[in-house]
DNA sequence: ATCGGAGAAGAAACCGCTTTCACGCGGCAT
DNA sequence: ATGCCGCGTGAAAGCGGTTTCTTCTCCGAT
């Protein structure tokens, strides 16, 4: 008996159909130019014995694993669940499979876990809103084949996959102006992330053509909770919309304001931004910015792609929410 | 100069430090046991030219890849996006990485999906509620270390994990019994699902206890479009209540019974399963019965490792799912 | 008849690490 | 002094493939 019953090697299958390993490798990857007999002898073998070439031992050779990380800094988000379905499927697609990481919000280990993460696969898609620029260049190097969602970066140059919020944020803003607001709550995200700060950019471009608005800051965070928290403090202020930070701050304003008694939209407009699915079945259904998650998802592998191939990269995206206007806000009463 | 501008190997390591490649290994394994001095210059030397053992190759050497396959029959589903997460985190803790699959719940992908899945890693947690029994059983022995999710099985011997449906939706069709309806529509999920067939059962075990009521089955599905599509059946029954196979397909119910000016709960009642977070917020809020998907995940995990360390896995699992009553249920009229 | 060249297939090096096995050396018992 | 043992370390054989390089054969051309 051989090894300890492990499966089939190259060299089993070559033993058995007479020939060279090499030649086994050749015939497996359709490089075999020889006589047609030798190679059905070998398929034959290989079929025979129900052999798979080990994808461990190929990686080595080949320098290549066909898998890519993906890091997310918090995997329960609807958003980047979003990005990580369409991603996994265009990756699926051309046989490369998505491995996970979930820095869990930690700045501080989003920087690590990303260069293990990498390690183990050929390139990364990292999403990582909290990191520094100096980090990210200090790393960027380790992290190679990398494309950037949801931030770009000037000191090193890869593909950037970004919704626009500062554009979104604007569209927001408008549609509250338009139905007359002029009292408007922004419910931060987490504090010194770039897309928050994206909004925030896009709110003071929109406070710079309309000086007749009040705009106020309030501290929140990217979760339901941080919505359920800032809900009092909105149901306290004298504003009548209130610009969340994303979908799942919005859905918890709007169910603690309920809780409060604090009618949405007759006493206070809720938006939130992000387009997840469930957006548009909350009561009342959420006004937001809807992102084309999938979409980048798609792009962001045709980018990892290209970069994988050799071939040059498309270049920067920079995608455009969509007005998705609903039952949370109205007019201003 | 050396190999094309590579990351530095063993050797690199080595030669600095003048020891062999041997020593290298066990300094970095901390399986080292000579001379303390030793150790430290091939520290220093590994510092010095920022050596990272391949990991790869470690993989091929030691014959484990410190990863484990996901695969699930659709990634958007918000259910086994829960599991993800919690199955991610855990495994993370152990140092092994998830890696995803997506059936895209495509029966006949699933198997040989599943296959090459399983092959790029170490083990496979497997959620397929569609394959048959005999296709499983058949593949048993190429996913080994397997643990099922949703399913069990009385041909392959391996631990599995699962949420009560039969139970479950006993708790639902009670709750509706209760609240006086005697006509409920069952919408049905997926033709031959297990998860399907399980509800089926608990249904009929309710049927049984209470033979004044009228089970009806509709055909239906999996995801919102399903709900979407059954509603207009549903409204033009004489039903007082609807159990849908899952919250996906309630929240399409609900949405389309609402565009339709059919009231909830009014006319009729609907009631999910599940307990996705956003059932909590639908309009009107989703009565369901919710299952403990991150317990699910963190008990898979454990199950898993202990079969990856070769102790005994635990036993089978069957989570208890929790009766939600929310406002999308009400006493008959 | 001889040489050259093309084409088929094998030998061996290699990918980068782990681990068994062998070696050399110093210390202790005889 | 001699033999043995144990210890620290290196050499080398894997892990399971891929690929370069080499050899050998058979063919046609001169």
């Amino acid at each position: 008996m051989a090894r300890r019953s492990m499966s089939p090697t190259i060299v089993d299958v070559a033993r058995r159909s007479g020939v060279s390993p090499a030649t086994v490798s050749r015939v497996m990857n359709g490089k075999f130019l020889g006589d047609p007999a030798v190679a059905d002898r070998v398929r034959a073998a290989a079929q025979e014995l129900d052999y798979r070439p080990s994808t461990l031992a190929r990686s080595l050779a080949l320098g290549r694993t066909s898998s890519i990380g993906f890091m997310v800094p918090d995997l329960g988000n609807p958003a980047f669940q979003a990005v990580l379905t369409s991603l996994s499927k265009a990756a699926a697609r051309d046989g490369y499979r998505v491995l996970v990481g979930d820095s869990a919000e930690s700045p501080s280990e989003e920087g690590p876990l990303s260069v293990e993460l990498r390690r183990r696969c050929d390139a990364l898609v990292l999403c990582a809103p909290r990191m520094s620029e100096s980090e990210l260049t200090a790393l960027a190097d380790q992290f190679d084949p990398l494309v950037l969602i949801n931030r770009r970066s000037d000191a090193v140059a890869v593909p950037s996959l970004s919704i626009d919020y500062v554009t979104g944020i604007g569209l927001l803003a408008a549609h509250l102006y338009d139905l007359g607001h002029r009292t408007i709550v922004y419910l931060e995200g987490p504090e010194d992330s770039v897309s928050n700060r994206h909004r925030l950019r896009g709110l003071e471009q929109f406070q710079r053509d309309h000086d007749d608005v009040t705009l106020q800051r309030m501290p929140g965070g990217a979760g339901i909770d941080a919505g359920l928290a800032a809900a009092p403090a909105i149901a306290a202020s004298d504003a009548t919309a209130v610009l969340a930070y994303n979908d799942l701050v919005a859905i918890g304003v709007l169910h603690k304001l309920a809780e409060l008694g604090v009618d949405v939209p007759g006493r206070v407009s809720v938006a939130g931004f992000d387009g997840i699915p469930f957006a548009a079945y909350t009561s009342p259904a959420l006004t937001t910015a809807s992102a084309p998650h999938d979409e980048l998802g798609r792009e962001a592998w045709r980018r990892m792609s290209a970069l994988l191939t050799g071939a040059d990269a498309p270049g920067d995206l920079l995608l455009e929410p969509r007005l998705e206007v609903r039952a949370s806000t109205a007019a201003r009463r």
